[in-house]
DNA sequence: GCCGTTAAGTTGATGCATCAACCTGAGGGA
DNA sequence: TCCCTCAGGTTGATGCATCAACTTAACGGC
């Protein structure tokens, strides 16, 4: 125990480097682009999406957050938020007392309708845009493979 | 203006989906790795690392806040919690009465310089590894582009 | 039919991120 | 010297993320 840390070495610092700033400047820049067109967070935006195209408008409260992949608690926050502010309603489960349906209101599904099409938007720009499409597939194959990598690790 | 949108189509799509899934799951298990190992949050270690290598440990406020591409409000409130847990403290500055310096107290050397190998083992652990040298410097290099990308876009 | 267990979801506390407004001291004319 | 502007930094409000503790209803065994 306590071995000698290893260190990464100037090109694995480099690359990890590159990543994180590029990812986390992409990151900002678009969710402060949806908030400032559109008035919607990206959790907003992230709940509406998969709310209205994988569910039709109206998802069981755990499968939404499944979907996601966010813990229930969470989801339960951003949703007290957002029906706060009339994007979405909770509606009582007949078959499951303690269950849920989370639906896009009317107001909901017209705050995605607008914000989709400018997010893709900015999506493209900033960053399809700045790849060839085969240098896009290798991302997409690279990031892929960490995933499984990450999968077949312990936390 | 409203022309229609130009939606990904379904390989960019699918490229996308995965980088961004590949990013949150790493950040949030390095995050939370970070932070039950040494009790540090990722704001924290990213503060007394800038700090302590480049900057040996002291350094005028909005030096640190550049360093790290920070908003000075961010940094003024994170500085604020650190010093209330004497990770580190504010000194004033003598050339310029509104300027601040901000220290790593000894607690926050030692805070670290216990966090940093743990991190970097798991940042090996979960990215590195999952990639051949020649893969990683290819994100790295993608990377790069992306950022070079962005630079030249507004906004 | 009762009981322990598990599933579904909520709640409260705390720390982090962002925005806008603010305060104070430095530097530079007129 | 006075005033204007700007740089350096703080503050308060609000929304988001995470953890732990809690409530209530369903399910399975007996």
């Amino acid at each position: 125990m306590d071995a000698p840390p290893r260190w990464l070495d100037p090109e694995e610092k480099d690359a990890w480097d590159s990543f994180i700033r590029m990812h986390e400047k992409l990151i900002g820049r678009l969710s402060r682009r949806i908030q400032a067109d559109s008035g919607l967070s990206a959790s907003d935006y992230v709940v509406l999406v998969s709310l209205t195209e994988r569910g039709g408008g109206r998802m069981r409260f755990l499968d939404l957050a499944k979907l996601v992949e966010w813990e229930k608690s969470r989801m339960s926050h951003q949703v007290t938020r957002m029906a706060k502010r009339g994007l979405v309603a909770r509606e009582e489960c007949p078959d499951d007392g303690r269950g849920a349906f989370i639906v896009a209101t009317p107001a909901g599904h017209q705050a995605i309708e607008e914000a989709a099409p400018q997010h893709v938007e900015h999506v493209r720009r900033l960053f399809i845009d700045a790849l060839t499409p085969s240098q896009l597939s290798t991302l997409g194959r690279l990031s892929e493979r960490v995933l499984d990598h990450m999968e077949r690790q312990p936390d």
